[in-house]
RNA sequence: GAGCGUGUGGCCUAGUCAGGAUAUGGCGGCAGCCUCCUAAGCUGCAAGCCGAGGGUUCAAAUCCCUUCACGCUCGCCA
């Protein structure tokens, strides 16, 4: 709805300018606290106009026409800035929509195919706080992007031959793997101790590297032995996945691309640039027509394949698929990502955008699964849901057991993903684990407890007899000044969204619930809803408290948090 | 040594790419609000001049330069 507004205030204020034979690339439109939108065009023009900001400021206001049904109400000049409010239509408009599209409501404007890859963690133990930074900027990146109208399949890459497997796998021959416990959490065991064994005995390292070239060459013992470490972790990592609402479209292998001989053919067509060489015996690609100093290593010397090797032919497969490619992933592959892309680019194959996210480190320094040195999500999730038990316990101690573990499970998820969701990717982070219990105001159970209010607010008059969202109802009776505030900041979905999705920024989308939520309190402690003076009032409020309650869930659903009509 | 990222009240954080009107919100602190739709809520107060120093501009948290601190990274790991 916003979008449509601002798009109306840009076709009358250029109407104006070209009228007054001007013309402005930029009108400097921004969000104001003065007015709906604002504009500081007449900073920019006022050279050119040969007048001063304030004066023309003045000149265009008062030039601007606006067309009968306009979802512009008026445009007034206070001192250099064009200040723009809505009209009343636009707030009935925005009501009649959101009733009407209800789930749909502010999405849909974008379209074609993205691939979108997360997570991707080696599948050599359980996903711990770190990893889910990037699972949960990947999912939620996922939501925003569909319901702004692409296509998305997501992806977990499935490192299934790298030296870390090879370790793992070695580790399952020499160690007694725990089936008692959940299988990720039993791989990391065996795969620590097999670290620790190795930094003993040097030596033993050569049987590393004999089992990564066996499978590199399709022995089916080998690959038979990193398919069971693998699929063990995976297995484990799914199931953590998803109890945070997290789920993958598909889970393609890096042996894969070995196997199809993907791989072969782009250290062929690698070679046929004339940008590589040999060094040492091992295959580097020239970089420094793309920025970077040092050469890039895709073939070892005995001939096997890296990361980046196989990552390229990925690459290569992905963008066969899709119009676009997004891959989100950790600040440790802000270079590695760098030379792949300036590879594709050498290979005049398409780029992935690429979202980094900064560390989640502990107090005592950064994390580290091969040392036994994290916080693995399960735990955390495990912790949360309790305290988030002892917290609904505590408000509700009447209602079912089962209303509280559904209630504690929903609400614990949900602080979890907000809390990581709501900070800017680029911040470096420090895991407390006092700051993950806290159930803090205005994280992700404030949203969600704004939804449940809304919910009971209807649940409650429908048992009275006094609420059918079927009838016509007369928005323009929603005049008070909180009313007024919510639905507007209902409008704005559409551009949150639009600008989440553009500049894959999932936590805009955090910052509006909490935004959202907070007009929807506001508007719950100043004017009554079932207690309203006139029925007809009542009636106008009850679709208001839909709306939002319409807009909340989908919010929260967009942020891939559960929406509770009771908690 | 080099590259990238970050630095906003006691703590955490929005805004920085596209410079403009009194810098966003939370935690903590202090003072209040449940005969009224769930107080996981709401109201008010104290507290920041945006790491430091220069510069550009009518205008800088935002752009440029210098500098400091922290995080990540720097060829046969991923």
């Amino acid at each position: 709805m916003f979008l449509e507004f601002k798009k109306q205030v840009t076709s009358v204020l250029t109407d104006a300018l070209a009228s007054m034979g001007l013309q402005a690339d930029d009108l400097g439109l921004e969000s104001s606290q003065h007015a709906d939108i604002a504009s500081k065009v007449a900073f920019r023009l006022a050279s050119q106009a040969k007048q001063s900001p304030k004066d023309l400021a003045q000149r265009i206001a008062d030039t601007v026409f606006l067309p009968d049904g306009s979802l512009i109400g008026k445009v007034t000049a206070v001192g250099p800035y064009i200040n723009i409010d809505a009209s009343r239509d636009y707030v009935d408009d925005t009501v009649f929509r959101i009733r009407t599209e209800t789930s749909e409501f502010g999405g849909g404007f974008c379209n074609g195919r993205i691939l979108l890859e997360h997570t991707s963690a080696n599948p050599n133990g359980p996903l711990h706080v770190g990893h889910i930074r990037n699972s949960i900027i990947g999912d939620t990146l996922k939501r925003v992007l569909r319901r702004a109208g692409y296509d998305v399949e997501t992806q977990y890459y499935v490192n299934d031959m790298g030296r870390q497997i090879a370790i793992v796998s070695w580790a399952l021959s020499r160690f007694e793997f725990d089936r008692a416990k959940k299988p990720d959490h039993a791989i990391a065991d065996v795969y620590i101790k097999a670290n620790v064994d190795l930094n003993a005995d040097p030596a033993k390292v050569a049987e590393i590297d004999r089992l990564m070239q066996l499978v590199e060459k399709g022995d089916e013992r080998t690959i038979k032995g990193f398919d069971e470490a693998v699929s063990l972790a995976i297995a484990g990592i799914k199931e953590t996945l998803l109890r945070m609402n997290v789920q993958h479209d598909s889970f393609p292998h890096e042996s894969g691309f070995i196997r199809s001989g993907a791989v072969s053919r782009i250290i062929e067509e690698a070679k046929a640039t004339g940008k590589t060489e040999i060094d040492n015996g091992a295959l580097v690609v020239d970089l420094a027509d793309h920025g970077f100093e040092k050469t890039l290593v895709i073939q070892r010397t005995d001939g096997t394949s890296l990361y980046t090797t196989r990552d390229l032919a990925y690459h290569e497969w992905k963008s066969e698929r899709a119009d676009r490619m997004i891959d989100v992933l950790g600040a440790d592959h802000k270079l590695i990502s760098g030379q792949l892309k300036a590879t594709l680019r050498l290979l005049g194959k398409p780029e992935p955008e690429v979202v980094i996210f900064e560390f989640v480190s502990l107090p005592e320094g950064s994390m580290s699964t091969r040392r036994g040195k994290f916080i693995s999500a399960d735990e955390l999730l495990d912790q949360i849901e309790k305290q988030a038990y002892v917290e609904v316990d505590k408000r509700r101690p009447e209602m079912s057991e089962e209303f509280k573990k559904d209630v504690a499970r929903t609400v614990g998820i949900g602080a979890v993903r907000y809390d990581i969701v709501k900070v800017s990717p680029e911040k470096s982070t420090v895991f407390d684990w006092k700051e993950a219990l806290d159930f803090e105001k205005q994280g992700g159970p404030y949203i969600q407890y704004s939804h449940a209010r809304a919910c009971s607010i209807l649940k409650k008059a429908a048992e009275d007899g006094l609420w059918d969202p079927a009838a016509p109802i007369d928005p323009s009776l929603l005049v008070e000044l909180t009313e007024v505030d919510l639905i507007k900041k209902m409008a704005s979905f559409d551009s949150v969204l639009e600008t989440s999705a553009r500049e894959l920024k999932p936590n805009a989308m955090a910052i509006y619930a909490r935004e959202l939520a907070d007009s929807f309190n506001q508007f719950y402690r100043f004017v009554p809803v079932l207690t309203a003076e006139e029925d007809e009032i009542r009636a106008s409020r009850l679709a208001l408290v839909d709306c939002a309650r319409i807009v909340l869930a989908n919010t929260l659903e967009t942020l891939g948090i559960g929406a509770p009509e009771s908690m």
